[in-house]
DNA sequence: CAAATAGTTAACCAGATGGTTAAATATTCT
DNA sequence: AGAATATTTAACCATCTGGTTAACTATTTG
C-alpha cells in the first residue's frame, strides 16, 4: 500500500493534480487544462492515482468526476511520523551511536 | 527534492533499511544481511537513498557507515500535512461539493 | 441522425528501476 | 607480500514509467 502511495506522490504531476483536487472535485478535461501534456497522458497519471486509492472517480455520463481520498495521504503521514522520534531525538541517538559503535576517546557531549 | 525523496521511499527494501537506521547506524553488510537480496542490491539501494538526501555516508577505512538524514523526510512530512486540512475538512468540503455540483442547472462553468 | 465532447485504449518509444553475476578497488589482517 | 574483507563498478536483463499519436467508445447536443 505505501508503495504504491509513495510511488503515486513522487511523481510532480500527480502532486499537482492533488493539489487541484484538494481545492475541489475536478473532471479529467479540467485536471488536464494547466498541464502541458496529452490528454491521455492526464489519464494515466489519475490512474496511478487511484490505483493507489489517492481518488475515488465517479462518472456523471461522460464526465468523470475525481475526488480525492486521503486515507492512503494519513498512512504514508504516519509512516513517516515515525521518524519524528529519530530526528527529534537525533543528538541522543548520535550519542548513543559514539558510544556504542567508536569507542574512540569517548567524548559524549551534547551540543 | 520531492520527487527523489517519494521515489525512494516507494521500495519497502529501502523503507526497511532506514527502519534499521534509525536504529542505529550500520555500515552496508551489515544493512544487508536481512534482506535476501546480493550485496550490490543493496548498495544500490543505498545510492538511491543517499542521492535522496535521506542518509549520509562516511568512510572509516573499507567500512562504509550510513547515517539516517531527517531534513528529507520533514519536508516530505510537510507535504502530506498541507492534506491534513483536506482530510480533516472532508465534509466541509464535500457538502460544498454537492452543492456546486449536484443542484447546478446545466451551466458549463469555467471554475 | 450527425457532430461535438469527454475520456479511454492501443501501440509504440526512450529511459529509469531493481535485480543478477563477475570483476575491480580499497583496506585490513597474518 | 599475500589473503581476506568491505564495498563498488560493469554489463546485462526484464519490467515499469511517462510520454506520444491514432483510433475507439460513450454521451450529449444541434
Amino acid at each position: 500500500m505505501l508503495n504504491r502511495t509513495f510511488a503515486a506522490l513522487a511523481d510532480p504531476t500527480r502532486r499537482r493534480i492533488l493539489a487541484h483536487l484538494a481545492r475541489g472535485d475536478k473532471c479529467v478535461t479540467h485536471l488536464a487544462r494547466p498541464h502541458a501534456m496529452s490528454l491521455p497522458a492526464v489519464s494515466k497519471h489519475l490512474r496511478v492515482l487511484e490505483k493507489a486509492g489517492l481518488l475515488r472517480r465517479r462518472r456523471y455520463g461522460r464526465v468523470h468526476e475525481m475526488k480525492l481520498e486521503a486515507k492512503p495521504l494519513k498512512q504514508a503521514a504516519q509512516w513517516v511520523e515515525e521518524y519524528r522520534k529519530f530526528w527529534e531525538g537525533s543528538l541522543d541517538r548520535l550519542a548513543e551511536y559514539l558510544e556504542k559503535t567508536h569507542k574512540r576517546t569517548g567524548k559524549k557531549g551534547k551540543n
